[in-house]
This record gives C-alpha cells, structure tokens and sequence, in this order.
DNA sequence: CTGTTTTGCTACACGCCTGTAGCAACACCT
DNA sequence: AGGTGTTGCTACAGGCGTGTAGCAAAACAG
C-alpha cells in the first residue's frame, strides 16, 4: 500500500478508536491491528506514538479551520442593505450545519474522548481565540448598525461563541433530538428580543 | 498517622498532582511521594489506584453539591414581591462566588486536567442534568410571572445554564481579569433588555 | 522491660506499551 | 530469470506502573 494512503487508513483508524475507547486505547498496536497490519508499519510512517497524535491532531485543525471558511463573512463584503440579525443567524447556521456534517472532526474538538492529549485543548484554545476576535468583529459592526442594550460587547461576542459551541455539542451529543433549525430559530428570536425598543 | 488523616492528605496530593500534570500524573508513587511515604501506604487506605480516584471523584461531588445548595431557592418559598430577574441574579452571583472560593474543586469539574477518567465527567453530566431541570423550573416560574420573548423554555434554560458555567470557566482560568460583578452585571442587564416591552 | 500491634519500607513479579533489529516474501525492472 | 527495492513480519530489549510479600522498627500495653 502506498505510504499516503497508509497514513490516511492509521490516522482514520486512531480517530475511530479515540472516539470510540478514548486516547488511552489509541496505542501503536491498536491502530496497526484496525488496519490488519503490525507495529513496525506504524512506525515506518510516524516516527512516534506522539507523531501520531500530532498528525491527527493537525488534520482536525484542519478539516474544522477549512469548514469554517463560510461561517464569517468579510466585513468589507457587507452594505447597508445587510441585516446584522440574520448575518449572525446565517453564521450560526453554517457553523453548526459544518459541525452535523463532519462530526467524526468536530466531536475531537467540542466533546474530546477521554484522555486526550493537553496539546488538543491547547490548540482548540488558540484556535478558539482567533475566532472570538473575528466575532467580536462581526457583532460590532452589528451592534454599531443596529444598536441594543447596553451590554459589554467582549462579554456578548463571549456568550454568543459559548452558546453556539453549546448548541454544537447538543448536536454532537445528540443528534436524533436536536437539529440545526432549533437553534437557529432560537437565536432569531433572542436577538430580535434584544432589539432597541424590544 | 490516623487512617482518616492520612486518607484526606492523600486525596489532597491527588488533587495537586492532577491540576498541575494532568490525572496521568496522579501514579500511586507520585501521591506517595508527594506525601513523605511509600506506595504501600498508599494501598493501605485504598485498595486500588480506580478507588483514590474514585474517592477524587467523591469528595469533589460533595463539595459542589453542599456550595451549590443556596444556589436554588426553594420555589415554595417565593411570594408575589419576589423579583424573578433578581432572584436569578442572585443565583448565578451565588453560583459564581462558590466556584470562585474554591476553584481547586471546581476546576476537576468545570475544566477537568488532562486525562481525566470518564467516569468523573460522567458524573459531571449527570449533576447536570439535575441542576439544568432545577433551573428550569426556576425560570418556568419566572417566565409566567414576568412573561418574556416567545423562546423555548427549554433552550432558554440551556442556555442560561451554559453562560453560567462559561462564565465560571472564565473565572477559574484567569482570576485576575475576571470578577462575579461583571458576569452578573451583565446577566442583569441582558434580562432586562429581555423583559416584555424591553 | 517484653510481647504485640501498628506503621512503613525494601524488594519482587507481572503486565503493558514503546521503539528497534533483523529476516522473509513479494513485486518490479532489466 | 535475476537482481533490487519495497513492504511487512517476528522477536527482542527496555521502561514504567501496578499490586503484593515479607521484613524492620517504632509505639504501646501489660
């Protein structure tokens, strides 16, 4: 088997059994046994264990950064003509769509499995960082637009990332009992609620 | 040393040992070490490395649970001249300020370290449950008192439930930048602007 | 002061996982 | 067909952690 797709096979392999029996269970022979092959093949392609997870760890990065391309829009694209409300509902909506799509990625991020490598959380924090700015961003210009309550914009841009990644973990939790329109119709309302002159 | 004695200062060296190095790092050697003595002494007061973390698990369930009994008033209680905005401030004020007393405690439950057994964010899921229908029937009798925007009342429980314990993540990761004021403040400020009439 | 109990230690055996070395088999190119 | 490189295997050595057995020493009661 080509060296690619071999790395493929493991890394799809690791993240099966991380999902399925946590971090601890993803050892070198358990990957090269759930690809019907044996320790020294894993090594010929990760130098490490550590490798590994770092590789699978790097291909969640960037699968979720790649879904997430839709979800903010570029604040230059925007006229006067835009709805703020429906930009952020619109934009709650692509996030969790991506999230119910590609669940296998997401879950590594919003639910980690047991004994997951502190590094994961890291780079999700890092990750999650970034992405509060750029909200930060899109509810200003909002906001600026719009008006509202009197509310501290750090602390909402906050609540609005929390509460979408909650509703995302729902999803993942759950999926026969949430679907994406629950939220979002959620959301429409909330926010047309906290319109000036409510 | 008394057996009961030593039990609590090996749960305490535990506790260290995983907030600073992750539950990895919690090995009977370690928290034998961490105490003076040998693992042996270790084994005399639990029968396994499962059962000290399982006693880990106990105690911490037990301090939650006691911190967060004047979280929740006892709906009986509550007379016409109760203000149910207030009344949830003065929860969520409660709730923050306990979690901000004892943030070692928390910290296991609310940002569990680096290898955590499922079995105690199991437990975590499971007190969930019951203080997230807690909550609801709090807000329910809120809701029909004060009325509000026309939003699921179980979503809307949800995601009170959530912010709180965003915000208390907030706390015990960066306890310098953050106060109880600021979360309540705005939680204050947010049901005001949600109130009929807004 | 002496026997007994408690308390703790050293030392061992085991299991599990990692990482590597050396060998067999297969495929491919000439 | 025969060399050559690839692909994978079996087998080993070592590290780390668990749990136990058996011994020393200190505390304590009579």
């Amino acid at each position: 088997m080509p060296a690619a797709q071999r790395r493929e096979q493991l890394l799809d392999a690791a993240l099966d059994i991380a999902l399925e029996r946590g971090f601890h269970a993803v050892t070198v022979d358990a990957v090269a046994r759930a690809c019907g092959v044996t320790r020294p093949v894993v090594y010929g392609v990760f130098t490490d264990r550590t490798a590994l997870l770092t590789a699978l760890a790097d291909r969640a990065e960037a699968r979720t950064q790649e879904q997430l391309a839709p979800v903010f829009p570029d604040l230059r694209d925007l006229t006067d003509d835009t709805d703020p409300d429906e930009l952020l509902v619109a934009g709650v909506t692509a996030y969790l769509s991506a999230v119910a799509a590609d669940p296998r990625t997401w879950r590594v991020v919003l639910l980690p499995p047991e004994g997951a490598p502190a590094e994961l959380a890291a780079r999700a924090d890092e990750h999650r960082r970034v992405l509060l700015r750029r909200l930060r961003a899109l509810l200003d210009w909002g906001l600026t637009r719009r008006g509202g309550p009197p509310l501290d914009p750090d602390l909402f841009a906050r609540a609005v990332f929390t509460l979408a990644e909650g509703a995302a973990r729902l999803l993942l939790a759950d999926p026969d009992r949430w679907q994406v329109e629950a939220f979002t119709g959620f959301a429409r309302t909330a926010l047309a609620a906290l319109r000036p002159q409510g």
